[in-house]
DNA sequence: ACTATATCGTTGCACTTGCAACGATGTCAA
DNA sequence: TTGACATCGTTGCAAGTGCAACGATATAGT
């Protein structure tokens, strides 16, 4: 009697297009650059906002701060960004991009922003209102 | 010069919603019934399928076989399916619900009807271009 | 100055994951 | 029938994950 269709079920549905996305995504920094998911999301934060701290990544990016942290390990240990500790609060980290992490990003950049054009594309979702709703929900829950 | 910005990037936005939805569904079959997501896949699949195969689940539900099963094994453990050996094709498993199983179904069921209703009003997509884009995508990409 | 409390980043731990390899079973051609 | 090959589900393994606990540092109240 009760009937219920997990293809018709929008958390469902979301979750295997965002993985279906992000593993495609992926593949383009992992097998031309090495990187992982959560190195990309640190490296690309730094590229916008400079010098931050472990926390200010955990709070933007939405991972748990031990991800940066281990991020950012493997990121210093393949020379893509440095960590001092902030002088004027030397519990936090001043996280950075290095000349070869920024020559990273300036290549990545331009395939980036080729797959969301493709995707769009494919999705039909060029037009205003999906977009929208989904930036207002990410403000509306970070 | 080159900019970029990961909070209007599709593939970022998408990964953050459906992390913020499966993370908020997952709390109400996990703290009321204890199933994981593997779990609660295996579950409504067999609900809507019947007695099926590892490797029936693993191409509709799109997770990895050992995904599967190992989430069949916790599911026997915990009474809510049953793992025959298929007569025709000894190779294949008959995974099928137990009536523990289906009664656990029958009360989830409103629960997830609930949580989607309250979703789509939260994103403003109950009209259909939305739903459309996702179901064709999905359909495209299985 | 001193103690209690809070915050930061790291690490230990148990658990999950994807992938490859494996044994078991089935298929097909010679 | 036999042998080569394909498919199914399970398992070993290395790597990643979330969470709690920790040491180090900062802050606030007394």
């Amino acid at each position: 009697m009760t009937n219920f269709s997990l293809d018709d079920f929008l958390p469902y549905q979301l979750a295997v297009l965002s993985a279906q996305i992000s593993n495609e995504f992926s593949e383009i920094y992992s097998e031309n650059f090495g990187l992982t998911v959560p190195e990309w999301r640190v490296v690309v934060h730094l590229y916008n906002a400079g010098s931050v701290s472990v926390r200010e990544i955990q709070a933007r990016v939405g991972m748990d701060k031990s991800k940066v942290s281990r991020a950012a390990t493997r990121l210093k240990k393949s020379g893509h960004i440095t960590k001092e500790t902030n002088a004027d609060d030397r519990r936090l980290l001043k996280l950075a991009l290095t000349t070869k992490g920024h020559a990273l990003m300036k290549q990545i950049i331009p395939l980036a922003n080729d797959f969301e054009d493709r995707l769009t594309q494919r999705l039909g979702t060029n037009d205003e209102p999906f977009r929208a709703m989904l930036a207002t929900f990410l403000k509306a829950n970070i």
